[in-house]
Order: structure tokens, then C-alpha cells, then sequence
DNA sequence: CAAGGAAATAATTTCGAAAACTGCGCCCCT
DNA sequence: AGGGGCGCAGTTTTCGAAATTATTTCCTTG
């Protein structure tokens, strides 16, 4: 989201109450179509009416939550449909992003590239071996290493799309059951990317993306539980 | 805004404000940068705190206004450069968009540009010659003739982006001093990049609607007073 | 006279309750 | 038996005021 905030001193309970709710429906707590009725969530969060209200606008506005006048909110609900939609759109913008990054990006902008993947290396996707689950971490590491490949796109606006997809896409990879990540070699996958873009090399760099999109997309069909 | 609203019964509050609030900021009737005071707004619109809160926050994140925490809102500054990127974004995004419609769209697609194109002409710019003001229905005209064209490109999401992007630019459009659009003709300029579009040529049509974007940008750039 | 700081003022944010609306069951009528 | 309105319970939406935070003013002090 081109979230157009400037967070000065003392957070609001109605950004807290977003963020948690925001936490809460990428990361799947809050399966899509749930109804969220305010004393629900007034028990949940500990906040009041007025900032959860607040902060279920702000989340209608950019797709998390719909709306229905006089009827509340509710968690947007998942299709496959809407997955194939989102994979799509994400390919085109990304595209566009990524060859304008490699086109105008500096000594800078690469350096960031670089930086941004060895952190991601560095920190292993499942905090456990044994049941897989998600590291938060991870995935912040993760989201700031592909927003750096678009970074010098020269479109704070055009990122600020890229960044809605990604939250929605990582939704639906936290909806599909884990398992079948198992013997994905995702960090191959982001070596390779990163290597044909500090080449320079747009076409090659374009096609590795939009496939390591697709794949992930496929998987999280193949998993199941979408309608 | 991709807008996930399902207007049902009565309408809401809240989202007359936010109708209301998003007319008199496109229509400039709110200048960028205004501070936007709740008391102010509370006269100005004869609605309470709460409703016009959640019509701020709905702003907010569509980056029509400004949020900061604790300091309230105000009308989202407007710049050239930020124009520039805009357009730019603007010319990426409906590049995409038309392709695909152009690829995809069937005989009804066809219907419903050449429909959207006629109404179009058959309303005056202007409804009136001598003061140069906008009539309200020619912009929605002019807003469902362009999105008609990218209506087949089979993403609702990019569909929504671009929505965004022409409310943007509309806004800048709107802030400009309405003069310097006398002699333009931009009947000739729709109906070129509906022929094409129709003609299925692809590369002529997306080269004819970025031209439109570009010039329109430009116009409002020459005729000042952005910082 | 400038700078710093505390009270006063003004604005935003949050709360608690009232008002409005929806959904549903019930009853009555045909 | 079926269909349409009435009213109740539950929920959302809105209001008015209290609590919190920012901003201005003015006084004190170096």
C-alpha cells in the first residue's frame, strides 16, 4: 500500500489495531470471509470501537477487508481465480519495474541488491525443522530483498503496487499448507535473479522473476483449500 | 480504488463524506496541503466525527490525503514531479492493460468501447463557453470511455490501479488553470485511439494513448502553479 | 533581548452509550 | 400451506463528551 503516513512520535491505537489486523489476516489467523464483528475483535485487540473501525477502513480501501454498508466487515475471501488474477498483475507490474530498475539503477541501487540478499541468505526459512512454520523474520527479509530489485524503478507509486501484491500474494502462500515447500530451493531461485540483474541483463532477469512467481504460484494451487 | 464496497441498502455516513470529501480534493475545491480540520469538516459537510474519521482513513490509504499521527489529516501536496511519475506510472500501467484488452477483448468489449466513445462525443467539454468550467458528467464520460478500453485486459486489480492513477491525474488536471485547454482537440485524439483500438493495432493505439497522457501532462505542467 | 519552560489553548484521538439498521422468527391472514 | 408484515435480538453506525496530544502564549531567567 503507498501508505501515505508519516509516523511522528506516539503510535495510535487505530495503526496498532491496523497492523495487527493486518498482521493477522497475510498471515492467515483470519481465514478470508470471516466476518469481523467489533466485539470480536474490541476482545482480540484490546482497543476500543472507534480506532478498530479506523483501522478496518483503512484495510477496505486497499483490498484486505471488504466492506458491506451496514453490514460490516469481513475478511476479503481467496480464490483460486483471484490468485491466477494476482500472479498475473504482479508479473506485469514487476516486469515493467524491473526492467526500469535495471535501466536506471546506480552503484547504489546495486549495492542495496547485494545487501538485501545476503541477509535473506543468511537466515533460514522455517525457524523449525521439524514442523513448518513461518519466521517472521524471514519474511521481512524476504519482502525487502524483492522490493529492492524494483527499488531504482524510479515509481514510488508503481513500488507502492508491487508492495499491495506482494502483501497479497504472501497471504495466500501463508493460506496454503506449508509442507509442500519442503524441497524448494527458493534461495537457488533468488541467487540466480540476483545475478542476471547486477548483470544487467533485463531479459534473463524478467523470465527468472516471472517464473519464480508462477511456480510459487502453482504450488500454492496445487496445496489446495482455495474455492 | 479498487474498491471492495458492495453498496447495498442505504447508504452509510461515513461514505457520503468520503464521496463528498474525494469530489471537492479531485475537483480542487480543496487545494493541496489544506490542513483538514474536523471541526471545519464537520460544518463544511454536516456530519459527525466518527463517519468523517472513516472517510479520512478510507483517503489515507489511497493516498488522496495525507495522515499523521496525532497532527489529523490534510490534502495530499501536489508537485511536479509527483505529476511526472504519474504519468509515467500512468503510461506503464495502460500500456499493459491495453495490450491484453486489445488481445483478449471479445465483440462485447468492442460494443462497449464504441458505446463509451459515442456518449463521449456527444457531450460538450464544456458547459459553457465563455467561463471555462468543467460539467461533472463529461468527466465521468471521459473516465468510463478510458477504462472501457482496458476493460478485457482480464485483471480487475490492474483495472483498479489505473482507476486510481486517472483520479490522480484528474486532480492535477483540475488544479490547473483551465484555460490553456481551449484549443485542444481532444475529441480527434479519442476517436484516433478508438480506431486503432478497434483496428486491433496494438502498438499504434498504446503509442496514440501515451501520446494523449503525455500531452495532457504536459499542459498542466506549462500552465503552473505547482511547486 | 534571546532562550527556555510551564500554563493555557486548540486539535486530535478514544471511549461509552444512543440511534439506526439488518436478519430472523413469529404470528396472522388469505 | 404459503406469503407478508411486525417486532425482537444482535450488530453496525453515529453521536457527544472525555482523555490525550500538539501548539501557542506568556512569563521567567540567564
Amino acid at each position: 500500500m503507498p501508505s501515505a503516513t508519516a509516523t511522528n512520535g506516539r503510535e495510535t491505537l487505530a495503526s496498532i489495531a491496523y497492523q495487527r489486523l493486518l498482521d493477522d489476516i497475510v498471515g492467515g489467523r483470519l481465514q478470508p470471509g470471516t466476518k469481523l464483528r467489533l466485539q470480536f475483535l474490541t476482545e482480540r485487540y484490546e482497543v476500543g470501537n472507534s480506532p478498530l473501525r479506523e483501522a478496518l477502513n483503512r484495510l477496505s480501501a486497499n483490498g484486505m477487508v471488504q466492506r458491506e454498508e451496514n453490514r460490516g466487515f469481513r475478511v476479503s475471501p481467496a480464490s483460486a481465480d483471484e490468485l491466477s488474477e494476482l500472479i498475473r498483475t504482479r508479473c506485469w507490474l514487476e516486469e515493467t519495474a524491473l526492467r526500469e530498475s535495471i535501466r536506471l539503477g546506480d552503484a547504489a541501487w546495486e549495492e542495496g541488491v547485494l545487501v538485501a540478499y545476503h541477509r535473506l541468505s543468511k537466515r533460514n526459512r522455517y525457524s523449525d525443522e521439524q514442523y513448518v512454520r513461518f519466521d517472521g523474520t524471514w519474511e521481512d527479509l524476504h519482502r525487502a530483498y524483492h522490493l529492492s530489485l524494483l527499488s531504482a524503478c524510479n515509481s514510488s507509486i508503481l513500488l507502492g503496487f508491487c508492495a499491495q501484491l506482494h502483501e497479497q500474494t504472501l497471504r495466500y502462500r501463508n493460506l496454503s499448507s506449508m509442507q509442500d515447500y519442503r524441497d524448494r530451493h527458493e534461495l537457488d531461485e533468488h541467487r540466480t535473479i540476483r545475478d542476471a540483474v547486477l548483470d544487467r541483463d533485463a531479459d534473463a532477469a524478467v523470465e527468472l522473476l516471472r517464473s519464480h512467481y508462477r511456480v510459487t504460484g502453482e504450488i500454492v494451487l496445487a496445496s489446495g483449500n482455495l474455492s
